[in-house]
RNA sequence: GGGCGGGUAGCUCAGUUGGUUAGAGCAUUGCGUUGACAUCGCAAAGGUCGUAGGUUCGAGUCCUAUUCCGCCCA
């Protein structure tokens, strides 16, 4: 017999890390048909998962252990199910906020970004990400992560470069590319063009300016118009009205004067004016508003850009050239004050575009960038999702995407900054054409002049991670991996990035591919904290992942982020959840200890040949159950729901129920309590098993202890197919039920609901729970009697004091009387009886049975029982035949 | 303005193709510690499933309207 004693609780602090090295040493990470080996078999299936890289430059929040959590799961699933899994870790270079975090060094340093120059400041940029690259990768280490990290990806890698430029240029050569000057979004601060996706609208109080724009040539006459920013009225190209305005409609064609500059300009009409808005008159800044652009666009009407990169007014604005943009607000505003020109001021709600890194107000503005065409694109990303190709989790995202693509706006993708994907387009100088290639030419493609220079212009962050599902596998060139991994299989990710990230990886896929890049897109909802609050530093209410870790453990954590959240579902995260997940590995630890000890401490196998007893019968069957279930679920994506189902199974059924009967089983000895230490390694193998995607550390470590404890046990013959490590163990395979699965759980239930009424009267009457009370049962079935031995036990009877009786013609004296379901219970328990309690007890039991006695009959005999299914009705007629039964029990100890 | 999601126990949330006594965790109340577990056990209490209609033998679940909350897009 060997001696196997393990601590009285989980402890998750010295196991967490062991454990991971252990893997990750082991090779187990990396897929075990790998192309690149020999013995590689193609015909194996791949199951694939792109990480969503995160900013090098981060650090670990929930978003991240929900992401980790969610795939690391997905992962390890199709692991144990054979697949050949990768999960392919990186990082993406996070162009603005990297570039802040190295210039924020460098002022410290009394220098600047400017002053160092590009390749020095490129440098400083390698060394910093050398340097603090890696934190971010080693947090998701810590939350478990199963990532093949000999594949680790950064999308300024060289690889990944190449595959920037490769697309780059396809698109370019396709004529996809273009650049010119157009109306984006331009951030003062960060001095850098950003696309439409990243502002962000906020509502704040503001001002509505009134004022009069005279008439030219026509004394004292005027339209009365309405801004919330008056500075740019020295960029008006034009004032509109509606056409049917009847207020306005002469002034069309007529010409209008910009107040203090003086320039003329034309009133036209253009049915975009709301007429029922402001003053119903609109003045047109073509340069500086997406919608005066667009009118400025149809009318012809000249742009005028009076705000220049600093967002500083320009010559443009006269005298007022040289002013920031909110100091010509107020005094354009107080001159036109003193003109005369001031009808009113109103407080008004205004739509605020801000910048989303950094909450800066962005000024829409002309300026060359370069664009992407998105109209075929889109047109395929549509596709893809309407015919199937791709499958949204859950589904109701699909109509987002599809409302996003069919609205989509081209793309700018150039941005003003250092750090990033420079690019590949030079300039001439003597023929003044472009030169856009793969490889970084040393003259002119037209005119083969040297005098070329390369746009200073990197290229979005967006643009590389959207190429990442391929280019981390090695496109464009046809790699082994690439070959055997691609297309992936799921995306999972937070909605939030459906439009930056998804959709862009869909359309670059299929246009580099022709395939797409996933067949699944699996969305997870964000983290709010408790109470449903968005977490902010701000508010103070941020939780952690890396101090929840280090207090209750990371299967903690992860079990509470799987279960408490449903496929694109918001939820919100409470420690309290999380400490009860705590206790659920402690609780799942010692099942363990009790297993262990069961199992070393058989000594001899038995000749002697027993059935399985109905606990051991009950259990099976519920385990059966439960594997089907969950294989269920997890193919309809609902990990929650599975992850709750067997917590119960473990929580209840097992620990609760079954290892109560074991002990009774245990303690028999001989072949009985070999097969019972034989059922509990087999159910709490499965168990594990089950549990092992949510929960990896605490069920490897558990399993570990029982592998080694059972190796040097007399069932060591159980275990020889088992795997050194739990994280390769075979998932459980679903079996279908042989037929006598459904008996056995009614009368487990029956034994079970016996158990709990004497427990229940017990606990009311305030019997000590170590006293072993004397009882009579009577029953019919023979139920009682071949469960005898676990009743006494389960319920604190004296086993040698039980009397069962198959009927009993007359009623026990100074007893009180029970009923469970066609169970009739007498205790001796005379120092506790109140003949009038009693009494009132029994009624009130009969009275709530009857009423379910009168409910089900007059269900039964409406057109439910020819209309509702047979197996519904004949379910509804057991149990108004148990009813009857409990009443007519009930009423036999009323006599 | 357009679109999407949600109102279930005191709190935070689950709830399969509709199946007839709606679940969990936490909080609350009572009892209980000499071998799996106090990071625990045994019990108890707590809900007109936002509101109003409809479909159906049957609705938390499907449909319509309505109200409140949240998010996305413009």
């Amino acid at each position: 017999m060997a001696e196997y004693t393990l601590p009285k609780a989980y402890d998750f602090k010295e196991t967490e890390e062991r454990i991971y090295k252990m893997w990750e040493e082991g090779g187990y990470f990396q897929p075990h048909n790998d192309p690149n080996k020999a013995g590689f078999d193609p015909d194996v299936k791949p199951f694939v998962i792109s990480i969503p890289p995160p900013n090098v430059t981060g650090e670990l929040h929930t978003g991240h252990a929900m992401f980790v959590s969610i795939e690391d799961l997905m992962i390890r699933y199709h692991r144990m199910k054979g697949y050949s899994t990768l999960w392919l870790p990186g990082t993406d270079h996070a162009g603005i906020a990297t570039q802040l975090m190295v210039e924020r060094q460098l002022i410290k340093e009394g220098t600047s970004r400017e002053q160092v120059g590009r390749e020095e400041f490129l440098r400083r940029t390698w060394e910093w990400k050398q340097k603090y690259g890696g934190m971010i990768t080693r947090q998701i280490r810590r939350l478990g992560a199963s990532c093949d990290w000999t594949r680790e990806r950064f999308t300024m890698d060289e690889g990944l470069s190449k595959a920037v430029r490769e697309a780059f240029v396809r698109l370019y050569d396709a004529g996809k590319i273009y650049r010119g000057p157009r109306l984006i979004n331009w951030s003062p601060g960060l001095k850098t063009a950003v696309s439409d996706l990243e502002v962000e609208y906020s509502e704040e109080p503001g001002i509505l300016y009134f004022f009069k724009y005279m008439l030219a040539g026509q004394d004292g006459e005027f339209i009365p118009v309405a801004t919330t920013r008056p500075e740019t009225i020295l960029g008006d190209s034009a004032v509109a009205v509606h056409p049917e305005d009847e207020r306005y409609q002469k002034y069309i064609g007529k010409k209008v004067i910009v107040p203090i500059l003086n320039r003329e300009i034309p009133v036209i009409s253009d049915a975009y004016v709301t007429r029922d808005f402001g003053t119903g008159a609109l003045k047109i800044t073509p340069g500086h508003d997406p919608n005066d652009y667009e009118i400025g666009l149809r009318h012809h009407l000249p742009i005028l850009s009076m705000l220049d990169k600093d967002a500083k007014v320009t010559q443009i604005g006269g005298p007022y050239a040289g002013l920031d943009r909110f100091d010509c607000r107020k005094k354009i505003w107080a001159d036109m004050k003193a003109a005369g020109l001031v009808i009113k001021e109103e407080p008004y709600t205004l739509n605020v575009p801000r910048s989303q890194r950094g909450g800066e107000i962005i000024e829409p503005m002309i300026s060359t960038q370069w664009f992407l065409s998105m109209h075929s694109l889109a047109q395929n990303g549509l596709d893809a999702v309407k015919n199937g190709a791709i499958q949204i989790v859950p589904e109701h995202f699909e109509k987002v995407y599809f409302n996003w693509l069919e609205n989509i706006t081209d793309w700018c993708i150039s941005r003003q900054l250092w750090w990033g994907h420079r690019i590949p387009v030079w300039y001439c100088s003597t023929c003044g054409k472009e030169t856009c290639s793969r490889t970084d030419p040393t003259v002119c493609s037209h005119c083969g002049s040297s005098e070329i220079v390369q746009d200073p212009d990197v290229l979005d962050t967006w643009f590389s991670s959207g190429l990442w599902p391929f280019s981390t596998l090695g496109w464009p060139d046809e790699t082994p991996d690439l070959k055997y991994f691609y297309p992936t299989s799921y995306m999972e990710t937070g909605y939030d990035i459906l439009f930056f990230w998804v959709a862009r990886m869909i359309m670059t896929g299929l246009e580099f591919t022709g395939k797409a890049p996933f067949n699944t897109v699996y969305l997870h909802g964000l983290i709010r904290d408790e109470h449903g609050q968005k977490m902010s530093k701000t508010k103070g209410n941020v939780i952690d992942p890396l101090i929840v870790m280090g207090e209750l453990g990371t299967d903690a954590l992860r079990f509470t982020l799987l279960v408490g959240s449903t496929p694109g579902k918001d939820s919100n995260l409470s420690l309290k959840k999380v400490e009860a997940n705590r206790n659920f590995a402690n609780k799942l630890w010692n099942a363990g200890r009790f297993v262990i000890n069961a199992i070393t401490s058989q000594e001899d196998k038995s000749a002697e040949i027993v059935d399985w007893t109905l606990a051991d019968s009950w259990i099976w069957a519920r385990m059966q159950a439960l594997v089907n279930d969950v294989e269920r679920l997890f193919g309809t994506f609902q990990y929650g729901q599975a992850g709750q189902l067997i917590y119960d199974f473990v929580w209840s059924d097992f620990a609760d129920w079954y290892l109560e009967v074991a002990k009774n089983q245990l303690s028999q000895g001989g072949a009985r309590a070999y097969l019972t230490a034989q059922t509990l390694l087999r159910i709490f193998d499965i168990s594990l098993r089950l549990l092992h995607p949510f929960t990896p550390f605490v069920t490897e470590e558990i399993w570990g202890h029982l592998r080694r404890a059972t190796q040097t046990s007399i069932l060591a013959e159980e275990i020889a197919d088992w795997p050194a490590v739990l994280m390769i163990a075979r998932w459980p395979e679903v079996r279908q039920p042989e037929g006598w699965e459904t008996a056995k759980i009614a009368n487990f239930e029956m034994v079970q609901e016996v158990v709990r009424t004497i427990r229940n009267l017990r606990s009311e009457k305030n019997v000590k729970p170590g006293l072993k009370l004397s009882a009579i049962l009577v029953d019919s079935s023979g139920l009682m009697k071949a469960e005898s031995s676990v009743i006494s036990a389960l319920a604190g009877l004296d086993q040698n004091k039980l009397e069962i009786f198959n009927t009993l013609t007359e009623k026990p004296e100074g007893q009180i009387a029970l009923v469970a379901g066609a169970v009739e219970i007498y205790l001796p328990l005379s120092d506790f009886i109140n003949p009038a309690e009693e009494e009132a007890r029994l009624r009130k039991d009969l009275a709530e049975v009857e009423t379910h006695i009168a409910r089900l009959e007059q269900l039964l005999s409406s057109d439910f029982s020819s209309k509702a299914p047979a197996s519904v009705v004949q379910k509804e007629r057991g149990k108004l035949t148990a009813y009857q039964e409990t009443a007519d029990k009930i009423k036999i100890q009323l006599k």
